[in-house]
DNA sequence: TTGAAAGCGCTAACAA
DNA sequence: TTGTTAGCGCTTTCAA
């Protein structure tokens, strides 16, 4: 259909919005004094104020957000990109880690008053460009990930991890991998292991960079193997041969059996305790068994696994803040938050009161 | 904190982003003439147009989109909410369903110059009223969503599934729930069993709804006993134990115990298959499975796990085309389309080659 | 073929 | 205390 909408007359089929001058026409009186009124800005008698915004809501007004955008010269809008596995576009928001990290910044920023745009992994820059967005969050970027480039020479703010430290226009916030490293390995060893093995994705995410390095330290401190396996890629088929490889035994190490296992990789607790078992390894008998993941589906197995959260929701929570700290108050100080993690400590991961070995009647 | 400017105040730090009018006046052009030359609009010469666009690349003009947004009348966002379980905020995205949806949805109407902005299930409509929005989706909307009433009153288009069939101003998309339901009862049929059980969520949704009806119709046009358990709520423990009280034997059927195993609900396949084992059934041996899921765990399961997918990537690419016909078409009748779904038979749900009973030779 | 001017709906100086 | 007016940056008649 030819969309006859110049404007001035009354086409039919289109809805006639109210708008700012109608409300302040109705009821006899300024666009100014009704803005105001709305607003809760100058200084007006009580009396107009609350006719004003009584017309307004009588006659169901509805302020148009473009303007006021194009008036205040910032679009209130936050574009939200999820970095990594940039050519498996839907991949990242499956991870529980990401979905929640979304949900919680969708939520967090319109609260304070901007709205969330989704740009999707993989999308070009092209397609974005023309948005008018006043900042980006970049989830989880690669090592020098282009898209952060591009952000930045478009001197678009952009809030992501680490990766961006002491850049102009870079703020961030990430999760403190050494911390949760470090707490979830002091963990395994309290309860007794000795020969932890971490299994990582071969990724060159920041936060897997620092979880290495935090391990190495971690191992070197306490005098204990480093073990590590690497998952050719994310996913849970890779991950799930790397604990296969990880539990074999470390030829280099008297092949001796790892008796804890760490998954840093968002892979799916249920699937890493089967392949466990189809070892025929007792959890938390024979290997205790942390996983690095936000998967709600941790507690329902046989045993509960022990669970590293990354707490997506206070990551979401302090970017916001960041982000409209210098969006509102046009803080250009470099500025970063490291947020701390949480274990949650289950059946996977606690040494049965009395060991197999010790529950044998001594012959 | 007292912010006194709600919206519209200006910004301290000054971004001296070039406009329009810089590039006309760059160039020695009108600013209609630039205009023009960027959107190739208009009847300019070649080699103005070239001047235009060369000078515009050069001096790093990027089109204010508020500006664009508010002459055209429309701001080209959408909305995106996904109605269940609104008071759970994050659950929703968890769902590999609506994670994959919700991807879609972005990259699709991004493509076709739509932003979609994602709104947090439960966030009040009053968050959300003052962003303009030009259309609303509302993914799998309970039955008479009070989202979808608010929105149809303020007389935003509304994409959702069928439950908004027939009135003005919504537009539906819809999973062919008989159509899957059926399917995956004529696959399990055939291969042998006899006494599938349905296990859904007590969920007002539409989908479980239609699900529900088609299981009813199938089996009375089969001559197969209805067996539906319904878990209390979403989630993979209620499922889980749905599972259990499904394959525990239905004492008014004889006690027989199914042979067939339909879960119509996001739970997580792994949970599924150890659930079954804990009951001392081997899966496809005792009983066979399928799962209503986008979970790509289901292939790394020994075996792996027959799914049914509700191609959310189809889903999203059909609503999308339907709210860009409306939105730029202005085509108000109301529409839907009906996306198949499609059945990935893996090993779990196919009888094996030599059951028992017959492997036996003959006396 | 090009340019001047009029708004889109809103907010905020500045008058009255 | 309230109203008038001038734009925000862009697209689009309409006139030159």
């Amino acid at each position: 259909m030819t969309d006859a909408t110049p404007h001035g007359g009354q086409p039919s089929p289109p809805l006639p919005r109210v708008r700012l001058v109608d409300v302040a026409r109705e009821a006899g009186l300024s666009k100014t004094t009704v803005s105001a009124a709305l607003n809760g800005t100058g200084r007006l008698s009580p009396a107009v104020r609350e006719k004003a915004r009584e017309t307004a809501r009588r006659m169901g007004y509805r302020p148009n957000a473009t303007a006021r955008r194009l008036r205040a010269g910032r679009a209130r809008l936050i574009g939200y990109v999820v970095g990594e596995f940039a050519d498996v576009p839907w991949t990242s928001l499956e991870s529980p880690y990401f979905a929640r990290l979304t949900a919680a910044t969708a939520a967090t920023s319109l609260r304070r008053g901007y709205a969330v745009v989704l740009l999707p992994a993989g999308s070009l820059q092209s397609e974005w460009a023309d948005l008018s967005l006043d900042a980006v969050i970049v989830a989880d970027p690669v090592a020098d990930d282009p898209v952060v480039e591009d952000l930045l020479a478009a001197r678009i703010p952009v809030l992501s991890d680490r990766s961006v430290e002491g850049r102009s226009g870079a703020y961030w916030v990430d999760v403190d991998a050494g911390g949760a490293v470090g707490e979830a390995l002091d963990h395994v060893r309290a309860q007794g292991a000795r020969r932890p093995v971490l299994v990582v994705p071969d990724s060159t995410t920041r936060f897997h960079t620092e979880v290495c390095a935090a391990h190495r330290a971690w191992c070197a401190a306490h005098g204990a193997p480093e073990r590590v396996v690497r998952a050719g890629s994310p996913g849970n088929g890779p991950v799930i041969r790397a604990v296969e490889t990880a539990l074999a035994g470390d030829p280099a190490a008297d092949g001796a059996r790892p008796d804890a296992l760490l998954v840093v990789a968002e892979a799916s607790p249920p699937l890493v305790l089967d392949a466990v078992r189809r070892l025929g390894l007792d959890v938390p008998g024979d290997v205790l068994l942390v996983c690095v993941s936000e998967d709600v589906t941790a507690e329902h197995t046989e045993p509960p696994v022990s669970t590293l959260s990354l707490r997506p929701e206070a990551i979401a929570e302090a970017g916001a803040e960041i982000l409209v700290a210098v969006l509102e108050h046009g803080d250009r100080e470099p500025s970063g938050v490291l947020v701390p993690t949480r274990l949650d400590v289950r059946a996977s991961s606690v040494r049965p009161a009395q060991p197999a070995y010790t529950s044998r009647p001594p012959t």
